[in-house]
DNA sequence: AGTAGATTGCACACCGGTGTGCAACGAAGG
DNA sequence: CCTTCGTTGCACACCGGTGTGCAATCTACT
């Protein structure tokens, strides 16, 4: 077992096998994307392997959904903590986040379906953090009157970002036009008045 | 066979029968309501029935969801044409439009949920009138530059509702707090100024 | 060559929901 | 009284997805 570089490399033995788990993993987020309700047997093989090998990497349905998750929320919390700047408006800090956040927003939509249904719960949870970190950035926006306030930050947090992933998962999914629309139809809902949302987007590049 | 009434007066036996099935009806849209995936069996206790019972009603689980989904199609229907007044500013009909819709909208939010997974297509295609007339309204507000135009209408106006939905389904389903937000909110989104907004909702009472 | 580990191709049991068949019960209606 | 019809309580077959067991295979590493 020798080592020739400073990088830990792993073996290519581990390579492999991690190539196919993180293939499993991408081709899942495809597929459930495409119909959440997809079977364990639908994943395989669109991964090209049998359904025995996905269950060799993941115990049960529940496990992958869940390595799926904490992805997602792995990043996005990422994409948000890059985003944020406690010290700037509100409107400008939602800016900066959908736009980083829209291309993982279309690779992650499968997850605006499967929080309903069997999952939902365990989803739900994982999400919480995220949604938590949302909802106070929500609610300083309307501290400093920047945000409407029509509802509370935590409703109206997830109704914002939630449109953010409907427009994602619509046509407009992929492009440029898709994220600037995503991004002014969640700053009205928001309460930013029409023409501060375009000059917001269109300052941000 | 007797009419003794003008009116076409149904057997008690028929009256009774049609009882029941109204009566699974209804309870099925509560079930449903709380978890989309509730089965035959669930529906029919609930009802106070047997299973069996209700496969004499609805030979299968897609009857009674089409069943459903053509009750709240048409009540919907007849909610927004009723509120349409085709030369009354779109503002004010979508006013009217929502007041009128938000009870229906929080008996029937399992739609919502039903829209994506098995039975998505039969009840996408049973609401393709009711989404088009929708457009129909949003798109007239474009042309007279009451809404937004940063979406197309069609998609717009899916939003649009969707949001009531959303909101109809969460904790401020009844009452008329949430009736209220659910109305300023879907302006907001369609890009009605929030001034401008609330002065709509206060006016129609 | 030999071994360890990932993958494969079956097999199987299990589960929950769906839909059906049928005999029996019970109350309205002739 | 006897028929009709909704309801009931079983039974059953079917289906699709889940998760497991195990021997065989192939390939990289020793």
């Amino acid at each position: 077992m020798c080592n020739n570089g400073v990088v830990p490399t792993q073996s290519p033995r581990a390579r492999s096998t991690n190539e196919t788990r993180d293939r499993i993993l991408d081709v899942a987020l495809d597929v459930l994307g495409d119909n959440p309700d997809a079977g364990m047997g639908d994943i395989a093989s669109a991964a090209g392997v049998v359904r025995r090998t996905v269950y060799g990497h993941f115990p049960s349905r529940l496990d992958l959904i869940r390595t799926l998750t904490e992805r997602a929320v792995t990043e996005m919390t990422a994409v948000l903590t890059e985003a944020d700047t406690p010290d700037a408006e509100a409107g400008a800090t939602w800016v900066a986040f959908v736009a980083r956040l829209w291309p993982v927003a279309h690779r992650y939509r499968v997850l605006l379906a499967l929080r309903r249904g069997e999952y939902g719960e365990a989803i739900h949870s994982l999400l919480g953090p995220l949604d938590e970190l949302l909802a106070g950035l929500v609610q300083r926006g309307q501290d400093s009157d920047v945000f409407a306030q029509h509802l509370p930050a935590g409703i109206l947090s997830q109704l914002a970002y939630g449109v953010v992933f409907a427009i994602a998962d619509s046509d407009l999914s992929n492009g440029t036009r898709g994220a600037r629309a995503a991004t002014i139809t969640s700053l009205l809902l928001l309460g930013v008045p029409e023409t501060r949302a375009i000059a917001l987007v269109d300052d941000q590049p």
